[in-house]
DNA sequence: TGGGGTCCT
DNA sequence: AGGACCC
């Protein structure tokens, strides 16, 4: 996903092998690199050394992602009305389609058959979409689209007269349809699974990755033949593919294992015995019992890892809240950078603090959302207000480089209540990030380093990350306080706020030019993400760019859907859905967003259907809405065009 | 060997 | 406050 946004922003990176780097790590690779030979999380120096053609881009500044990742949210929430979406990290999404393919299968039986197949109604998408896209047409007897499992279901349709239920192909055509939504309205290409429980929906997703979507049809109920099929589909699989089975718990199980399973059991090799195998989902459950689950693991968690062995989870999709709980920026330090006296410290933290700052106002200021893209206030009424308030701001600390450190290990933070006039939008936010420094901060600080001894000036620290985060987000505003708090002397000596850390806020490094490339500044800057920041937060950002804000106006919309139409009615909410269908079955969608592949990696002698064009970009403009559309799926965009 | 998040203890 | 899990 992160390669696709960036993408998004320099359409140079298409079709080539582009890394994200975040420090000496590259945090994640688009397939044609991987294609190379380049592993997601490997060190920076393998990748290289694998793959010298690779193009890197630094990713260690997530606003792009973040904006992104929130456009498509806010889109699926707004095409799924009121069924529950959860998001999971930055790049997928689970999704409780159960009342809409319910209240979609009730409405059939008063309709009479029609030639176009079912219509499937949606809630009000966007306002940028015309008017006939709340729904979306689908052929029921083309079974579901993308990859089913059991296999033989897809090639012997009514074969034992085992055929996917109803439920099941309403939502694997919703998936499709939402998927090509993303992809048509935002440029996010993405993969779905779909399936009876959050689990095995996010289990199949993963099983076609570039752009497909699978369908798991098998329902929990039908005993006989789900529990075949997902044995079948489990058990040879690593069971940290199985969410929740994480690093801890597969140690543990394995300690368990080689320790006291070994001697009783000979079904496993002696090779298969070493600690780098993977323990399998099968083994687990035939050599383990639920009892012992339950004494490794803890009652209620081995009860429940115990069931996803079988595929059973019933884990609620539980709605992501539309502001997050906590908000947090953190910075991790090498040895070069992370030897530091005090003021170094206190440095680090305030440049931290002033990112945090900004991020604050950024997300929390103003609300008024629409496509994830919060409204300009309009010109003649300013007045920005807090949609959140945090109250507590919490200083974590890792010190020591030295390698041997357990994951998490060396990690203590402190909190404190978050002082009041931080959200005094009038003080310049250098000020407030200043005064936070002088508040709660580096009292914060030297708790965790100097750990109660007495103030001892002249030590170094050896630090590897700092992170600051502001948590329990209330609706209502804090009580007013502490005139005084501005006023008192800053400690630390810096003044200028415009760091290394802020300059790599937005900035990114371009690798090289297009001839072909859509609107993109020389600078690194996204200017349809700049386009729909607060005017105030967007001056603030050019001015640290030295760009000019009428450069601003003159370039186009990344998106060209300007001509589609001439923007119809506003955000009416979604459309009301009865709430309380009753709902024993539960159709799970779950996505990831990921990296277009327009054109085969292996250049051009590769299979070339499409156009020259195609082969340049990799996107070509839909005649009929304008929207951006990659060349691999015009056919289907088209399709969607002929179907509405 | 990132830069984030959520939930549980 | 820390530790597990997720991306």
């Amino acid at each position: 996903m992160y390669v696709a946004c960036e993408r998004l922003r320099n359409p140079s990176l298409i079709g080539k092998p582009v890394g994200v780097q975040q420090k000496g790590l590259l945090a994640t690779a688009s397939y044609e690199a991987r294609a190379l030979g380049v592993d997601k999380l490997c060190s920076l120096r393998e990748a290289k050394q694998r793959c010298p053609s690779l193009i890197l881009v630094n990713g260690e500044d997530l606003t792009l992602y973040r904006y992104y990742s929130r456009r498509v949210f806010n889109l699926v929430r707004s095409a799924l009305g009121t069924s529950p979406v959860e998001k999971l990290g930055m790049d997928e999404l689970f999704c409780d389609v159960t009342d809409m393919v319910t209240e979609h299968l009730a409405e059939l039986k008063d309709t009479s058959p029609h030639p176009r197949g079912r219509w499937f109604s949606l809630a009000e998408v966007d306002r940028t979409t015309p008017s006939d896209n709340k729904g979306f047409w689908y052929d029921p007897s083309s079974v579901c689209p993308g990859y089913i499992i059991p296999e033989d279901i897809a090639t012997a349709a009514a074969d034992n007269g085992v055929t996917p239920s109803t439920e099941i192909i309403a939502a694997s055509h919703l998936a499709n349809h939402i998927r090509h939504l993303v992809l048509s309205q935002i440029g996010l290409g993405s993969s779905a699974g779909i399936a009876y429980n959050k689990t095995l929906a996010k289990l199949v997703g993963n099983l076609h990755k570039p752009h497909q979507q699978t369908t798991l049809t098998v329902h929990p109920g039908a005993t006989d033949e789900y529990i075949s099929v997902v044995r079948e589909l489990l058990d040879p699989l690593d069971a940290r593919k199985l969410m929740g089975f994480g690093s801890k718990v597969l140690h543990t199980l394995r300690d368990h294992v080689t320790g006291s399973v070994r001697p009783f059991t000979t079904d496993l090799a002696v090779e298969d015995r070493r600690s780098d195998t993977p323990l399998t989902v099968g083994f687990l459950r035939q050599h383990l019992t639920k009892q012992l689950f339950c004494t490794l693991l803890g009652m209620q968690n081995g009860q429940k890892l115990w069931d996803l062995l079988d595929g059973k989870d019933e884990e609620p999709v539980k709605p992501s809240p539309e502001f997050p709980l906590t908000i947090s920026i953190e910075d991790s330090f090498d040895e070069r950078r992370g030897i530091l006296d005090w003021s170094g410290v206190l440095r680090e933290i305030e440049i931290l603090t002033n990112s945090l700052l900004r991020r604050l106002e950024i997300e929390l200021v103003d609300g008024g959302e629409i496509e994830g893209v919060r409204t300009d206030p309009s010109p003649s009424q300013p007045p920005r207000k807090w949609q959140r308030y945090p109250s507590q701001i919490r200083l974590t600390i890792r010190g020591g480089h030295s390698r041997e450190i357990a994951y998490n290990a060396n990690r203590e933070s402190r909190s404190a209540a978050l002082p009041v006039p931080v959200f005094d939008l009038d003080v310049p936010r250098i000020e407030r990030s200043q005064a936070l420094i002088r508040q709660p901060l580096s009292a914060l600080a030297k708790q965790i380093l100097d750990k109660g001894v007495e103030s001892k000036i002249t030590e170094k620290y050896e630090i590897s990350i700092i992170n600051i985060a502001v948590t329990h987000l209330q609706i209502t505003p804090p009580e007013k306080a502490i005139n005084a708090y501005f006023s008192s002397e800053t400690i630390i000596g810096e003044s200028s706020m415009n760091t290394s850390h802020e300059r790599s806020a937005i900035g990114v490094a371009h690798i090289n030019g297009s001839k072909r490339a859509r609107p993109s500044h020389a600078s690194g800057l996204d200017f349809g993400m700049l386009r729909e920041l607060p005017p105030d937060i967007r001056e603030d950002v050019l001015r640290e760019y030295g760009i000019d804000a009428s450069e601003l106006d003159l370039e186009e919309p990344p998106n060209k859907q300007s001509k589609s139409n001439s923007v119809s009615a506003a955000n009416t909410g979604p459309e009301d859905i009865p709430a309380d269908s009753p709902s024993e079955r539960i159709p799970e969608i779950t996505w990831n967003l990921q990296n277009r592949t327009p054109v085969s990696p292996s250049t051009s002698d590769a299979e070339t259907s499409s156009s020259t064009e195609e082969i340049e970009t990799g996107v070509t403009e839909c005649e009929l809405c304008g929207a951006v559309i990659f060349g691999w799926s015009m056919d289907a965009h088209k399709a969607y065009h002929a179907g509405s």
